[in-house]
DNA sequence: ACGGACAAAGAAAATAATTTGCACGAAGGT
DNA sequence: ACCTTCGTGCAAATTATTTTCTTTGTCCGT
């Protein structure tokens, strides 16, 4: 638990020094990790007792163990207060991506849904055929490194990201199996017209998809995912990273339900490769 | 510039006492940035000034600004020392996960070859065509992830994961062309093969991979990836994360060599998406 | 309206932590 | 052998933090 969190949790009984002491943290963080506790005290214009009970509150030991909670946990957790890189100096471009890409992994840990995730790895698990969707480039990419992860589990996948194969298959799907389908803005109406036709057949269907969007009331279980988006239209995807991850989390969780198979699976890709290539078998499974 | 890095820099030029000091940060760091001047003093066996001098050699104003610099940056940094998730319930997974992710990057940040990726998007903004390769899962999600990047600012690009195709694109290329390609593990021979025809035609190579590595030196230009691999067979990709921060890197950068003709192709990019979809223009540009 | 109970917050005192000034001793150069 | 420089610890001075005690103000019941 970090302390931003739990600010969160308590906002709503702290009284008006103690809110004014929180209003310093959240505006003007820099200031307050620096601070000493009578400067901080002095900002806020309480006294510095009222910091210390401030810190226990929030659940820290002392003023310097609050301090590092506040250290630890902001370097990542503010950073998207801060406004766009200062130049187009390769420099401060990668320092800015990185920064956001951190942050939205940070904001995903924060609001994963994991009993949502933990109910989509089950399914995936015991479904017969798994249909993975997504288009527009980002969830196209985020459909096919499904079937990239899922498949080397020697579970039975497919991906598309071709809106007419989509229906087609969507129809042709069993009860057993589950359509698993991305969409960033949750406002793809082909996956949908896509996930409607699948419940219609009692096909399972799962969403990766903003809450509350049309995809996300279309399909049985969502694992939501709502991340703010930056405003510099020439890179709208800190977003993808975080799809990565939750990937990521999914097929491992995936991977240890089918444990037994999955080491198999793997063992086989693994020789294959070693043998098709130069017969070093330190590379990666799948370059 | 972090403490860690003007650590490893200024590691020889210590003395013992301050060398005694430095070992605790690397191998006790929690109890590092918990404890005060003194209990880091007494552990290390010298008097809370030389801990003092110490901080100062860091580049710090003072103690308390030394710890908050740490904690700052080993959030991140010393994660990596870490062993395996506790267990496999969904929480433990999935923080493992996101801390391997936000690792990975911090890796990543520290280790960019700023000039070779300055180089890169410099090429690719003059290129008169570019040809993104990558195979085997991982990387041949890169290559479309490139070439889903760079169409958006109006280059003429294609991307390719089979390895027949790639030899003969490599062949038609022309010297004002671009080739560029992604191998995780750098030992992609036929990505190898491919360079090596495009150079033979003198068609520009650019190599996204580790250094030093078979394909790294197949290529003009290589942007070096190093980074370690956990070593859990399920999920072996936390480098795939870097790998998308750094096309998010190299793709900005060619956006603002580019832009007068990338702020068109977006705006009509994005008109079409309006018309075809619901009218509604909050959505991503792709989705 | 008054008085008691309680919570919030500051003042002052006590404690603890940090830094500074100084002196000593060892290593290395002249 | 002597001087210089550097690293170090001790003790004092400074500064920061916490504890304790007190005041203030608010809410409730009489």
């Amino acid at each position: 638990m970090d302390i931003f969190a739990t600010l969160q949790e308590e906002k709503g009984r702290l009284s008006q020094s103690e809110n004014r002491i929180a209003d310093i943290l959240l505006n003007d963080f820099e200031f307050a990790v620096n601070a000493s506790i009578i400067e901080l005290a002095g900002k806020a214009d309480v006294s510095p007792p009222t910091v210390t009970r401030f810190c226990r509150r929030l659940g820290c030991e002392s003023f310097s163990d609050f301090k590092v909670q506040l250290a630890r946990t902001a370097y990542i957790g503010m950073r998207y207060l801060k406004p766009e890189p200062k130049s187009q100096e390769p420099a401060d471009v990668a320092q800015d991506i990185i920064t956001k890409a951190q942050n939205a992994l940070f904001l995903l840990h924060r609001s994963l849904d994991l009993s949502a995730i933990e109910e989509t790895a089950e399914r995936l698990a015991k479904a017969e055929m798994i249909y993975a969707f997504g288009s527009g480039g980002n969830s196209s990419m985020i459909a096919s490194e499904l079937q990239n992860r899922l498949f080397r589990l020697g579970l039975r996948i497919t991906s598309s990201s071709d809106h007419s194969m989509q229906l087609m298959m969507a129809a042709a799907a069993k009860p057993k199996d589950v359509l698993i389908g991305s969409s960033f803005s949750g406002r793809n109406a082909e996956l949908v017209r896509a996930f409607t036709l699948a419940r219609e057949a009692r096909v399972p269907t799962i969403a990766l998809t903003q809450s509350g969007s049309p995809v996300a009331l279309a399909a049985d279980i969502t694992v939501p995912v709502d991340l703010p988006e930056g405003n510099n239209i020439y890179r709208p995807t800190s977003t993808r990273i975080a799809y990565v991850a939750l990937l990521d989390i999914i097929a491992s969780l995936v991977a240890y339900r089918v444990r037994p198979q999955a080491t198999a699976t793997l063992r086989r890709i693994k020789q294959q490769l070693v043998v098709h290539r130069d017969g070093d078998d330190r590379q990666l499974l799948g370059d």
